[in-house]
RNA sequence: GCACUCGUAGCUCAGUGGAUAGAGCAAUCGCCUCCUAAGCGAUAGGUCGGAAGUUCAAGUCUUCUCGGGUGCGCCA
């Protein structure tokens, strides 16, 4: 196997002394323009160094290093010095590589011997699972795949919103209105809908948030009838939300959440209190992270008792110790972006250098644009209401365009489910993100459903040819600009894969996986597979092999089924 | 008020300081006797919010400014 970015390094750095082969790798990038071929070292940095004009240096190197066979030509233009790689032999490599790594192409063992946390979805018990929460949800999942993919140990952690007074308050409603065969029919809603009426009649009748501190404060010392509706409460919210993250194909090590650290909080009030960090303030203590160009961060009420941020030390401290983690990822949106600046600066200063393993990922807002989305018809911007609209939706399109196909019910699954889910994760985390249903089921473009048809496609095409056969692909058919321009896109597929997991970006996948299918149809609209010459046919099949295996790792990462019929 | 964040084509968005700023949708016009037309091609569409600065090179970095979003002690 040939890497070719580290074999043009190695030249380059034989003959230039003033930068050393790392940093020569990383300033090999690739044309923007592939005419102008399709690996480029920019010569500007060396100007100062040689004394020189870039250009001049570029048009010195070229004769440097113009007799490497990889290449078929290395040419001077405008301080860049372009390499164009030999078609036939750069296709015959990629290819082969793709063909025998299989599902491990792209992947590598960076993470290997390393823990990773990766904290994701946190949904609130007994509150519903909206639009809003797909964003963590769907980045933290795709986070974790490619973690794993690249050798990490890594550990999916749900923190479950299950614990605090309105816990008490949702006691109360269901003691006065609530009925255990109406809720279990339909949880959620119902608890929501008792839940709201809590906070209606309490606003004539306030006595009604004194008896939910009283319940609260009773579930936390563990009365009987308390912890068994709270179960009740967590049971079947688990059972709809587990449902939810089936369809989306999200999974979880550990649902460790509010109430799990709720008995571990007293020992870091008093660990904060014994190395001076907090101080009091009207009654509260509170961390000044005012030299630090933080607002203050309250850590204990005035009552004593702790806040949402002083569980989040207690948490990373034990995560840190029970796990003891390489890193510590927290899928988060970015209005609390403060709140993790606070708590993270809060464990430097008590001395714990894993600080900076913990690191907040955050994104931002989900806003419905649609109006047939909005709070009108309430229950429509549930998330597992507008999965099942898109499934509903596909299967519509399936019975169109292909009504014999088998399996319709999971086929649509597959494809409605992998619309919402792609479009979630083709724009970049930190910008606001306005959902529309109408766009979501639109398959054309770049949608999901497009990859996976391109996958399809190339399925297709591969049952209609012999397997494993043993003739000698002819790997010049493959030096046209639709075949060498998929080949390429091929080739930068690991690139592409480092490139999100140091950005915590999945959607440098999901832009991916869109480039590939895009070269791919112009590949078969240009080039019949399928033709007489075995040794063209081998070639040609064997591109689009190893772009069936591409579509499908990029899908994976970015958490969608590639059907093999559509 | 202070902090953070976003501003690129009619719309939705790409664009690790590098070459002529790119896609998709919508619009107009083409391509199925041929491997899945959920596809392919073409046309049109831009003072990268504005101003100054740093640099050989700025959509990208700095400062200022305008506009949207978010956050800022007893919710989580």
């Amino acid at each position: 196997m040939i890497n070719y970015k580290e074999s043009i390094a190695k030249t380059l750095a034989a003959n230039i002394d003033v930068l050393s082969y790392e940093e020569i790798l990383t300033l090999v990038e690739h044309p923007k323009n592939t005419e102008m071929g399709d690996y480029a070292f920019p010569c500007f940095k060396l100007a100062k160094a040689f004394k020189k004009a870039p250009n001049v240096i570029a048009e010195e190197l070229v004769l440097k290093v113009n007799n490497n066979e990889l290449f078929s030509k290395v040419e001077a233009i405008a301080g860049f010095l372009n390499f164009t790689v030999n078609a036939e032999h750069f296709a015959k490599n990629i290819i082969e590589e793709v063909l025998s790594l299989g599902s491990k192409y792209g992947a590598s063992d960076i993470g290997a011997n390393k823990k990773t946390i990766v904290e994701y979805s946190s949904v609130n018990i007994a509150k519903p699972f909206h639009m809003g929460h797909i964003r963590s949800t769907m980045i933290g999942e795709s986070l974790h795949r490619i973690y794993k993919f690249l050798g990490y140990d890594t550990v999916a952690i749900n923190h479950l919103g299950d614990y605090g007074t309105q816990f008490g308050k949702l006691i109360v409603a269901y003691k006065l209105w609530g009925d255990k065969d109406t809720i279990d029919a339909n949880p959620i809603p119902e608890l929501l809908k008792i839940y709201v009426k809590f906070h209606q009649e309490a606003e004539t009748n306030p006595s009604l948030e004194d008896e939910a501190r009283a319940w609260f404060t009773k579930l936390e010392n563990g009365d009987e009838e308390a912890v068994a509706l709270w179960t009740l409460f967590k049971d079947m919210s688990l059972k709809v939300f587990n449902r939810v993250y089936g369809k989306l194909g999200v999974t979880f090590d550990s649902y460790a959440g509010e109430s799990f650290y709720s008995d571990k909080m007293p020992a870091i009030v008093k660990e904060l209190r014994d190395k001076n960090i907090v101080e009091k303030s009207d009654g509260a203590e509170i961390v000044n992270l005012e030299p630090y160009g933080l607002t203050p961060a309250l850590v204990t009420k005035k009552d004593g008792s702790s806040l949402y941020l002083t569980r989040d030390l207690a948490a990373a401290k034990y995560r840190k110790d029970h796990y003891n983690f390489d890193k510590n990822i927290y899928v988060v949106g970015s209005a609390q972006k403060l709140h993790f600046q606070q708590w993270i600066k809060i464990v430097e200063l008590m001395g714990y250098d894993w600080y900076k393993d913990c690191i907040h990922v955050d994104f931002g807002m989900v806003a419905l644009e649609d109006g047939a989305l909005s709070t009108r018809k309430g229950n429509v911007a549930f998330l597992e209401d507008v999965l099942d609209k898109a499934v509903e939706q596909t299967l519509l399109i399936i019975n169109e365009k292909n009504p014999d196909l088998e399996n319709k019910e999971t086929v649509a699954r597959q494809i409605g489910i992998g619309a919402v889910v792609f479009q979630e994760l083709y724009t970049s985390r930190t910008k606001d993100y306005s959902f529309s249903l109408e766009k979501t089921l639109s398959f054309e473009g770049e949608t999901g459903p497009y990859v996976q048809y391109t996958h399809a496609r190339a399925c297709s095409v591969l049952r209609k040819v012999e397997v494993g056969s043993t003739v000698k692909p002819d790997f010049s058919a493959l030096t046209d600009e639709a075949s060498k321009s998929v080949v390429r896109t091929l080739s930068k597929f690991g690139e592409i894969v480092n490139l999100a997991h140091k950005n915590y970006e999945p959607h440098t996948i999901a832009r991916y996986a869109i480039e590939l299918a895009q070269g791919f149809n112009r590949f078969y609209h240009d080039n019949p597979i399928l033709v007489e010459d075995e040794n063209v046919r081998a070639a040609r099949v064997a591109l689009v092999q190893a772009t069936e295996i591409v579509l499908k790792n990029a899908l994976y990462l970015v958490c969608l089924e590639a059907p093999e019929k559509m």
